[in-house]
DNA sequence: CCCTGATTCGC
DNA sequence: GCGAATCAGG
C-alpha cells in the first residue's frame, strides 16, 4: 500500500478529528498504527497545537555582524500566572462564550455501537445476569472503549450516572458475555413472551 | 495487559 | 519517503 492522495486524505481528516493512530490505520488497511503515525509526522502534522511555534529565526540579522558566540537566551517573560487574565477590555458577560478548540474523539473506535435495552422482554435468567454483570462494570468512559472491551451502555446518558460496561467483550462481539446474550437473542426464543 | 503517540534508523 | 522496532507514557 502506498499514501495515495485520497489515503492521505483521509489521514488528515481522521487525525484532524481526534481518531487514533491504529483507528485510522485500521481504516485504511494495508497500514499499520506505526506507518500511520510515521506519515502524520512527516506531514508535519501531529503537532495538534495551534501554537504557531514562536520565533521561527529570532535571527536579528543586521548585515556583517558576526554572532557574538554566545547568544544570551533572556530566559522567556514569565508565564502569564493564575493572575490578572484581563487584559483590558471588558467582555459583557452575557455573551462570554470560550469555546474549547481542542474537539476530540467524536466517536469511539468500535462499530455501531449502542442499543439499549430500553423496555425489551428479556429472559429472566438473562437479566439477572446483566444486573449482576452491571456491578462488576469497569464503568468506562466513551473514550475509553476500545474493540475488546463491552459497549453495553448502563444508566442515564442525560446525567452523571452514565457508563459503559467496559468488561471484556466477545471476540469479535461488541459485548461482554452477559451482554451478547440479551443484545443477540434468537428469534426463536423472543417469540410470544407475554407479560 | 491493554492502549496511546514519538523517535530512530535501515531500507 | 517509508514504517518496524523501539521508546515513553497512561
Amino acid at each position: 500500500m502506498s499514501w495515495t492522495d485520497d489515503r492521505v486524505e483521509t489521514l488528515k481528516r481522521m487525525w484532524g478529528e481526534g481518531q487514533s493512530a491504529s483507528a485510522i490505520a485500521k481504516e485504511l488497511g494495508g497500514v499499520t498504527r506505526n506507518a500511520v503515525i510515521g506519515k502524520v509526522h512527516r506531514l508535519g502534522l501531529s503537532n495538534r497545537n495551534e501554537e504557531p511555534e514562536p520565533a521561527p529565526a529570532p535571527e536579528p540579522d543586521k548585515k556583517a555582524g558576526k554572532k557574538p558566540a554566545a547568544a544570551p537566551r533572556p530566559e522567556p517573560q514569565a508565564e502569564a500566572g493564575p493572575a490578572t487574565p484581563e487584559p483590558a477590555s471588558e467582555e459583557p458577560a452575557t455573551q462570554a462564550a470560550f469555546t474549547p478548540p481542542p474537539r476530540r474523539q467524536i466517536v469511539p473506535a468500535g462499530q455501531p455501537l449502542p442499543p439499549q435495552p430500553s423496555a425489551n422482554e428479556i429472559s429472566p435468567e438473562a437479566l439477572a445476569s446483566v444486573r449482576e454483570v452491571e456491578k462488576k462494570a469497569r464503568k468506562l468512559t466513551l473514550m475509553e472503549l476500545t474493540e475488546r472491551t463491552c459497549k453495553w451502555p448502563i444508566g442515564d446518558p442525560a446525567t452523571e450516572k452514565f457508563w459503559f460496561c467496559g468488561l471484556p467483550s466477545q471476540p469479535g462481539k461488541p459485548y461482554c458475555e452477559a451482554h451478547v446474550g440479551v443484545a443477540f437473542q434468537p428469534m426463536s426464543s423472543r417469540r410470544d413472551r407475554r407479560r
